[in-house]
DNA sequence: GACCTGCTGCGGTTTG
């Protein structure tokens, strides 16, 4: 045993020697070594299987076994963005902390209140907790807090990659800092992932004051062979059988009698392709091992679909959404199918580690596209083959080995209003300026200044929005409408979620659609893989309830589209101008490929980025992301033109000038920006509350990018301000 | 043309 494993407690030591380990991996010596030798926050990076977990937990344990505290409180905190996550490392964790007699205590929505008053009771060893459970803790036992957590010396952030520059990111962060305050000491913080494409891009989100003296350890994992295969169809709209017929009938040929991971890329699409793959087997009277797993669907079906393909013997293919991308183990994986370009590399390289995990197996890759068959009519994203394009630039740099950095740090105006209204539950008021510090000072909303601050108490505190209200010696108290916010329980998670109906038969919940589907008895419905015909609406209690039938359509689920970051849109036009063919590409993903070529040839893209289609409609080439293409055409319908977006392409029709005169003026007049008064602001939880100008404060700050305007429009323009069309 | 995540306290009843 390595010089790392003498380091550890007496008891550690003993459990290391009863699993059997005959060595400590590498990253796990590595981190054993820097927590026992250093006080530096770390980042850990390795594969799920890679022991992440024993790696932070064996010297965090150790240090609680050998110097015990005698502050009381829990001596460890650790943060997982799932119930199921938790609830499986609390499993692990127990039989190393029986060893040395440490408490375990797993903390979220379905653990019993029981095992919660225990902790509270007496708080010691190790608590596993959701943020959304321990913004509960703050807000209903704000004056314990500073008893719970007194002795804890430090806190694992798991799934790190899930807690950068999203909602709740910043909210942990918040939490973080208002516990260290409520303590009065820092937390050392080690953070945990499989996925950050640069670990080091990771560093300010977890030690913001100071990036730089982060250890990060990174795992050299032996990487599997990846083996890749694309293969395209085409859909018209005469067919006579439709496409997905033919692509489930491939998958049932490919996957029948193995374990596999097809992600269908939507709710629906998962339900049509799980309908289909049922009806072919059952057509080949053979067992079914196709079933369907997303958000919408019942505990129950995910429970029994995650148990078989952890389980050995019989063969299971889930067809899936984004469900079975991350958390927790399911065992051996043969093959990921993906249907359709997915919106991030960081997403699909996700996706293929959960195959090919066994020593000498290959990660395999089956990628399925579906263009629009060219009729007269074709739109010209269709004559470009752009899904095929992109999920070509997808493979490519996910071959490369790039994925998406973090986004940069925005305002998140709708989380810090949850926090200033959660601040003011714990303490039961605060002024102005301790909000300030606690939050944007020392908290992480260190982009929002005191003017931007007090813009937003102000818009808070307005008559009519009475979220908060000032008293007389200045203490900003909770309003009529904040205090009724807070006091439900469904005010622990700053993250948006709609309304819903529950699917019901015979008593028991399938799961649930979104109430903007339009339900009537006797319609006829394809939901959890099967077919049902509704029998009952209940408007009151959003309660549909269902009987077993045989036609159908799967509901609706909503959704709006991903962002595709500048790098996968700038490889789609390498792709497009360029005359090589990846190996990997079927024959027919080979003849549209070449198609898509073709047409940009044809329209004139080779010549300049602007082409005009005559009747005041142009097609625009921005050669640029989500983000930077969304801007110009927000700029641009401002001027009253209509415009369609689509990958690194604008499509731009009407206007009161011309195109050329509104992008000099866009270019010109950056500094003017205005979004056309019907464009929708309000994406988060609490924008409702906010003021318009503060919405658009907050859009720039992450989802527009109009100081890009100028260089773009004249990139645009080019430098003649010429191009092959009349003014 | 998208996906995912999360949730308390209390009152009533039953049981030993």
């Amino acid at each position: 045993m390595s010089e790392a494993f003498h380091h550890l407690a007496r008891p550690i030591q003993k459990w290391i020697r009863r699993k059997g380990w005959d060595e400590l991996r590498p990253v796990q010596v590595r981190t054993i070594l820097t927590v026992i030798e250093t006080e530096a926050d770390i980042i850990v990076s390795a594969t799920t299987a890679g022991g992440k977990t024993e790696a932070a937990f064996l010297p965090l344990l150790s240090d609680v076994i050998d110097k015990p505290s005698d502050l009381g409180g829990f001596d460890l905190l650790y943060i997982g963005p799932l119930k199921a996550l938790i609830t499986d490392q609390a499993q692990r964790l127990e039989s190393i902390c029986n060893e040395a007699d440490l408490a375990v205590t797993p903390w979220h929505g379905d653990v019993p209140a029981s095992v919660k008053a225990r902790g509270i009771e007496n708080p010691s060893g190790v608590l596993l907790i959701t943020p959304e459970s321990l913004e509960a803790l703050f807000v209903r036992r704000g004056t314990e807090i500073s008893r719970l957590f007194a002795a804890t010396r430090a806190v694992v952030l798991d799934e790190l990659h899930t807690m950068l520059d999203s909602e709740r990111g910043v909210h942990i962060r918040s939490l973080l800092t208002r516990l260290e305050l409520a303590r009065r000491n820092r937390l050392r913080r080690v953070g945990l992932s499989a996925t950050l494409g640069e670990p080091r891009l990771a560093c300010p989100f977890l030690c913001g004051d100071d990036p730089g003296s982060v250890v990060v350890i990174e795992a050299d994992d032996e990487r599997a062979e990846l083996k890749v295969q694309l293969k395209a169809y085409e859909s018209g709209k005469n067919d006579r059988v439709p496409v997905q017929a033919a692509v489930a009938g491939e998958l049932f040929l490919r996957l029948r009698g193995d374990d596999n991971l097809v992600f269908a890329g939507a709710r629906k699409s998962v339900e049509t392709y799980a309908d289909r793959l049922r009806r072919i087997s059952e057509e080949q009277d053979v067992p079914l091992e196709f079933f369907p797993h997303h958000a919408s669907l019942s505990r129950e079906h995910r429970d029994f679909v995650e148990q078989r393909l952890k389980g050995e013997g019989l063969p299971t293919t889930a067809v899936c959404t984004s469900t079975l991308e991350l958390g927790i183990d399911i065992g051996d994986i043969v093959c990921v199918a993906q249907i359709g370009a997915p919106f991030t590399v960081s997403s699909l390289r996700q996706r293929i580690g959960r195959s090919g995990r066994r020593r000498g197996k290959s990660a395999i890759l089956r990628q399925y596209i579906v263009e629009q068959k060219r009729e007269n009519d074709a739109a010209f994203a269709d004559r470009l083959r752009l899904g095929l394009v992109r999920s070509i630039a997808m493979i490519e740099l996910m071959l490369e080995r790039w994925c998406e950095p973090p986004r940069s740090i925005a305002l998140h105006l709708s989380t810090l209003t949850h926090q200033i209204l959660s601040i003011i539950a714990e303490r039961g008021g605060a002024s102005a300026a301790n909000l300030y510090s606690v939050l944007c000072s020392q908290g992480p909303f260190r982009n929002v200044d005191p003017q931007l601050f007090a813009e937003v108490l102000r818009a808070l505190g307005e008559p009519g929005t009475d979220l908060i209200e000032q008293a007389t010696d200045g203490i900003l108290l909770l309003g009529s409408v904040g205090e009724s916010l807070v006091e439900h329980y469904s005010f622990y998670a700053v993250f948006q979620t709609s309304e819903e109906y529950q699917i019901v038969s015979g008593g028991r919940s399938l799961g649930t659609m979104p109430i903007e589907n339009i339900v009537a008895p006797g319609m006829l419905l394809i939901f959890s893989g099967q077919r049902w015909k509704i029998v009952e609406v209940d408007d009151r209690d959003r309660v549909v309830s269902v009987k077993s039938a045989t036609g159908g359509m799967p509901p609706m689920f909503g959704g709006e589209p991903g962002d595709i970051h500048d790098k996968v849109v700038s490889r789609m036009f390498q792709i497009l101008e360029g005359e090589e063919t990846p190996a990997y590409l079927d024959e027919y993903a080979v003849q549209l490929l070449n198609q898509g070529r073709r047409s940009y040839a044809m329209l004139g893209f080779n010549d300049g980025p602007l082409v005009a289609r005559g009747d005041n409609s142009w097609i625009v080439a921005t050669r640029v992301g989500t983000t930077t293409t969304t801007t110009l055409s927000l700029a641009m319908r401002a001027k009253n033109f209509e415009v369609q977006t689509h990958d690194g392409f604008l499509e731009i029709t009407g206007g009161e000038e011309s195109l050329l005169r509104a992008l000099r003026s866009i270019r010109d007049g950056a500094q003017n920006f205005a979004v056309p008064n019907d464009a929708n602001l309000a994406f988060e939880k609490f924008h409702s509350y906010l003021t318009r100008s503060l919405l658009l404060k907050d859009a720039l700050s992450c989802r527009l990018e109009p100081l890009e305007l100028p260089s773009l429009c004249q990139r645009l323009l080019g430098s003649d301000e010429t191009m092959a069309m009349p003014e």
